[in-house]
DNA sequence: TTGAAAACTGGCCGATCGGTCAGTCAGGAT
DNA sequence: ATCCTGACTGACCGATCGGCCAGTTTTCAA
């Protein structure tokens, strides 16, 4: 079909796209809104009329991300603690593999992640999902758990040469060293 | 000579002693010349008296972690692989919880390091010590060493409410466990 | 066909950035 | 007393930022 799409959405989700991109290459600080129109090929003008600002343009960028993790989150909280753990440590793998160019722009935004309150469920979440990956309450499996993420979402980062599965490989490897589930 | 001038090292060690702070509280990025310049007590064009610009500035930031990580590479590369990876382990947890604060500030500026040459010789021993971390030629393992460094240097991040005992202690058991030298 | 709503834009605004420059000032050498 | 110089500063610059608004173009239901 011709398909129709509503000029609305079609703008809005290049936008999206667009903005991604440029928040993943050179950082969101970096990136203007000049910038993001330019590659959407609009008017800054015309971003700001589909967003209330920058920071909602940033919103956007990291909503399908947030969506599917809290999802996940939602899943761990209804099931026992080691299947939890389990369920954890593949999916998120998955997760920050599929939305790898979230990750890249979410490390950059941490700095600055105080002033916006549009990623606040996101970070929480974060932090819910960390616990569940730790399968204790011991202290130190949780640090650990914390130190899992960390290299892995560094892992995820600029690393565009290597594939999905060999990404995959790599982070389960290394999650079930640190989490003495090998 | 009569110790150098006073106050030419005074004013000058006050602004990096500034400028760290504030990077590590709110980025490089975030941090302007005027911020620095106001909480060190004098003008910005004091500032810039001193040094050539504001990558000078962070420059002179990162100068004794950079300087303690050379040392470190250089004394790795005359020993035997396994020897190496020993030592690396041990001083590089060392080096990075003692400059914990340039850690932070790193993070920060990684997205916009290709635009700094000045701390281009840091990058460049960071990565050569990641491959006598790895103590192996083994793809996997070099893999991981890059993966345990992205932890240990996520972990040393806004942790100032650990003790640097318990975040050695920490960085070690996580270390040896990815690399599987428990 | 038409007219109102939606989509879009050029131009402008105030704020702030890093950086420059002419000049002030204290104090040591002569 | 004079001069010089290193340390320092206020005023200012061009550039760029996010955001705003009046006005133009496109869309589409009636």
């Amino acid at each position: 079909m011709a398909v129709t799409t509503p000029a609305r959405e079609r703008t809005r989700r290049e936008i999206v796209r667009q903005a991604m991109a440029l928040f993943q290459a050179g950082g969101y600080n970096a990136t203007s809104l000049q910038d993001i129109a330019t590659a959407a090929g609009c008017s800054k003008a015309t971003v700001l009329y589909h967003f209330s600002g920058k920071p909602a343009v940033l919103a956007a960028v990291l909503e399908p991300a947030a969506a599917d993790l809290a999802e996940l989150v939602t899943a761990a909280a209804e099931l026992p603690r080691a299947a939890a753990q389990e369920l954890t440590i593949q999916r998120f793998i998955d997760l920050a593999v599929e939305h790898r160019g979230v990750v890249d722009v979410l490390q950059d935004v941490i700095p600055v992640i105080e002033q916006m309150p549009e990623v606040a469920p996101l970070v929480a979440d974060g932090l819910r999902m960390t616990q569940y990956m730790a399968g204790s309450d011991d202290p130190l499996e949780q640090d650990l758990a914390k130190f899992a993420i960390n290299g892995l979402l560094g892992e995820c980062r600029h690393s565009d040469e290597r594939t999905d599965d060999d990404l995959r490989r790599l982070c389960d490897i290394a999650l079930r060293r640190l989490l003495r589930r090998a």
